[in-house]
DNA sequence: ACCTGAACACCGTTCAAGT
DNA sequence: ACCTGAACACCGTTCAAGT
């Protein structure tokens, strides 16, 4: 045996993203912290500091997690909008179940090679769809990050990650959208329920990726051209 | 005369957010602190807390103050989406000077009287539009959340405040990407530039506003109504 | 009512050592 | 190469007083 059983294996990066994206998952991305993960992982504060410039560069790893368990699409002949409803679909697919998280991503999406092959399969059908090279830039980055957006403020969601809190949030939340003047408010009041908690997550995202490919279909320059 | 002249004068909480909103816009979020601005405003970290809960309650205050910047424009005769149009541009109006701030805006509409203003006619043009309740509530809330981002990651601006290290850290993300293979990132190379920094910030914006437009009037139930 | 002072329980990070 | 230990310069916030 050329090692030493029970020697604590080496400080793996991996795992320590791991950990951090299982502390933000339940308590939020402000109880992520450099001396909880590394007391997490028995070992001192400063041991991080090997494997991360600084916080930043951890969170930046956080949100290369999240973008690498993106299952791209293969590319086919579909027309290019119900490739790019694919696309995003897939994005969506990934980031959903980390909400605390997911805000992370559109800053960082050029920092690594998930995101940049994500970027570069957007901006292809973007071509495809006839958008030119700086529209089709910001178009896809709207895209891509309104998904983010559908997750972050998820009605509901953004509350608190306890559970009980949530609940106590969502109520109160809505009984002050209740008490306010019909008169001035009424939408606000017609939709206090919808406003505070998604009654239907699963068509509340449909409806999100149709928005985000409405957008791009309604901007492009050839509207005519068959798909 | 009833007062000292030369006394301190109260500490005034609109003067704080001030305070705060300056500091961000010039240093990012993260430089806004209890105790700098208690220092600012020759007063001990603890003062502060008899007019703000805590730092969150302060930092809603923030976006609470620039939602009441929204100068909403009056309700007219024009079709629906030429008013939301003009809405939406209202807002971005309001958020694009702070672009450090604009995050905070999302999770806290529904907290300040503006914020609720701003919702109510936005659900109010939407159900104009022949939207049922609980689509008008996400797509509105799509809607006003893409200006943020728009705002929030406009290319360039996220990198940093000082107009120096801005420049450095553009020219280095730019030679990143035209330093990836040809091959695999056509479309990111095609995009190196406007990807990094925007060209016209105006149409940037115009385009942005379109396409939160697009993607309303994509959902909208009955799209041959006329408008 | 409005503000102070001291203290508590934290942070991220630098620097110099250890092995 | 990889980790430790001590220290620095900060945080937000509680609690008990002051006037």
């Amino acid at each position: 045996m050329s090692k030493d059983t029970g020697t604590p294996a080496r400080l793996d990066p991996d795992k320590i993203v791991t950990s951090a994206l299982r502390i933000a998952d339940a308590e939020g991305l402000g109880a992520i912290t450099i001396r909880r993960l590394a007391q997490e992982h028995g070992v001192t504060p400063m041991a991080l500091y090997r494997y991360f410039r600084d916080k930043d560069d951890l969170l930046a790893a956080l949100a290369e997690r999240l973008l690498a368990d993106v299952h791209l699409p293969e590319p086919s002949d579909d027309p290019w909008d119900r490739q790019l409803r694919a696309l995003l679909a897939a994005c969506l697919a990934a980031v959903r179940p980390h909400p605390a998280v997911a805000g992370l991503i559109p800053t960082r999406v050029l920092l690594s090679e998930a995101g940049l092959m994500l970027v570069e399969r957007t901006l292809a059908l973007l071509a495809e769809a006839g958008f030119p090279p700086d529209q089709a830039t910001e178009v896809g980055s709207q895209a891509l990050c309104s998904l983010v957006t559908l997750v972050t403020t998820e009605p509901g969601v953004a509350e608190s990650t306890d559970p009980d809190t949530r609940d106590d949030a969502i109520r109160a939340k809505r009984a002050a959208l209740h008490s306010l003047a019909p008169k001035r408010y009424p939408h606000v009041l017609a939709a206090a329920d919808a406003l505070t908690l998604c009654a239907d997550r699963e068509s509340y995202y449909e409806l999100g990726v149709e928005f985000a490919v409405a957008g791009v279909r309604g901007l492009r320059p050839q509207s005519r051209t068959a798909h």
